[in-house]
DNA sequence: TTGAAAATGAAATTCAGTTTCAATTAGTTT
DNA sequence: AAACTAATTGAAACTGAATTTCATTTTCAA
């Protein structure tokens, strides 16, 4: 049922595979919704009243050192986790009004942001693209 | 040798012109680095000891609502206030490792920003494009 | 089966950010 | 210039999300 390089990587480091962790990983992995720990801690209760908030918060952070989750925080909003869609980069579209959050790719903008890069003699590792505003349900 | 806009931004307000926020708005003006609360704070009560920490957060407050300073805050950072010059927007490139901020601006960027908008239907109100890595200095 | 190491949940802690409140100050009105 | 009213101040208290602690429980290799 749990993810197999997640269980992986638990084994990689010698840590152990807990049904704790089979639950909130189970559940992340379903939902694909950019969810928090709040989100994800009470789905895990309907699963189960015994899983804890601590154990949901440390099993998101393990997700994100495996690989398989990336942490958001957004403007005003508490941290967010999503799921790593295949080494697929993505920014993103953020409703103030809904809270709808949407993913975009642009080639272009990538390339251009590796000019900006090379002109300051920069070394990129990592970046945020974050637009705010109205979505097209909200926008009227 | 406060603001001149500010000065007229509180009296717009029915606020008042205090040697609190003469000397916190002069130091934030002069200092052109994206400063902290925290870091004002220390410049402040160099100046003078009597200037707590909540009239300066305040008075940061009070330079964004006058729209002289803008709030940032970077991945895993403390906010920060930068000096919002003449209504030109720019982005950053943060050094992972010295913590250096260097602005830039791109046109092509912002256009193709549009381009995502309108494909997704989506009034953007704003945005925020944060490169992080390392710069010229820390690269090696 | 057992023992060592890891994991758990509840509660405590942290930390930036924010608010409260009694005392002080600004600046208008008299 | 004194009085008055509303805004401001600083210290301390509070907030809320994130993180850690710790005694107990669980996993899993030997």
């Amino acid at each position: 049922m749990m993810n197999k390089s997640f269980r992986d990587y638990l084994r990689s480091k010698g840590l152990k595979s807990t049904h704790q962790r089979e639950v909130v990983v189970d559940l992340f992995l379903r939902l694909d919704t950019h969810c928090s720990v709040e989100d994800l801690y009470h789905a895990a209760q309907r699963k189960d009243k015994r899983i804890g908030y601590s154990t949901v918060y440390r099993t998101l952070k393990l997700l994100v050192e495996a690989g398989l989750a990336e942490e958001r925080r957004f403007s005003g909003e508490v941290t967010r986790f999503e799921l790593v869609h295949r080494g697929k980069h993505h920014d993103h579209l953020i409703c103030i009004k809904c809270g709808r959050i949407i993913e975009f790719t642009n080639d272009r903008i990538e390339k251009l942001q590796e000019k900006v890069a090379k002109k300051h003699n920069f070394k990129i590792s990592d970046h945020k693209y974050e637009i705010y505003g109205y979505c097209s349900r909200c926008k009227k």
